[in-house]
DNA sequence: TCGCGGGATGATACATCATTACGTTTGATA
DNA sequence: TATCAAACGTAATGATGTATCATCCCGCGA
């Protein structure tokens, strides 16, 4: 039952399905906020989707050939940072690096599993967690704005590789 | 009741008192562990417990003079490192910044309420929220070693002199 | 007290991550 | 098609964090 309802991505779930999902995302989102998915949005959205892992800035621009052409450093992070205002990116703050978000969740932004094995970022459902920090905040006198929460482990699968 | 048990220090608490603590905590700690407190780390520990706001390495670089000489980066991060491994300095991630343990209370060092217009961290009893991260790992299927919450918003001077 | 060994330091250089500045291009729209 | 704001291309620079290695210092045993 864990395994079910896991955030994490099998080892060999479809993850061409992974990137059009997110592709679709972009685009829907951008429809609706009357904003423009550039080539290079675009370019840089497809190379954060293409893992589960976090993805650093300049592994980006290392991996962005666009047509023999290459960026500088300022074109990922301009990207990355609109990706972000859309919410589909997401930037884990402990690596210095960003996911992909996984789905349009509640709480989804909100609370990420990293594995310190394989680097998998996993985003579960934060709303139990969203409670406990307003609950938190409430008792503190702080007028919450917004939260982020890393949890570092093994994923489901390096788990069982090394434990058991 | 939410300004008495609030974590965040008051404007006109005894800061004199949270430093020497401080570093009495960091006496106490290394005296048990068998570690040593020298003088670059005391001074480090110093200029991070001067504030209840977040410290960057190069600020305490810059504010560190001592006996003339100036140290190079190294000798900070490594200062603050060991001060990490005593858990008597956090670091913020979000801030790329450091602040001092505001004491050993339960769950110290898991959750931090950032306010964004002052500064000031304060680091409340992270209990109620550190259950709902096990449970969350849990129904994940995700092996918990640790975790960090970044709370962003008003601490309850700022918001009182905004909101109100 | 001497000297040995490991941890801490001092110093240089370098690696990595992110932003600023500014002129040019592009695309929506009036 | 003229216009203007947004996005791009490019160079430079700032901010943060590590690697390396010779040297120093302190606790500890002979």
């Amino acid at each position: 039952m864990a395994a079910e309802s896991s955030p994490f991505p099998g080892r060999r779930h479809d993850h061409d399905a992974c990137i059009s999902e997110g592709l679709a995302r972009a685009e829907e989102i951008c429809r609706v906020r009357r904003e423009r998915l550039t080539e290079n949005r675009r370019a840089v959205l497809e190379l954060v989707l293409a893992e589960h892992q976090p993805v650093g800035a300049y592994d980006i621009l290392e991996r962005f050939d666009w047509r023999g052409r290459r960026p500088a450093p300022a074109q990922i992070y301009r990207a990355l940072s609109f990706l972000e205002t859309l919410g589909i990116v997401h930037r884990i703050a402990s690596r210095n690096a960003y996911v992909a978000c996984s789905g349009p969740k509640e709480g989804h932004g909100t609370v990420f599993l990293v594995c310190k094995e394989c680097g998998t970022v996993a985003e579960p459902n934060g709303a139990g967690v969203g409670r406990s920090v307003r609950e938190l905040a409430d008792v503190s006198g702080f007028e919450l704005h917004a939260h982020i929460l890393e949890v570092t482990g093994l994923c489901p699968e390096c788990s069982q590789a090394s434990g058991v």
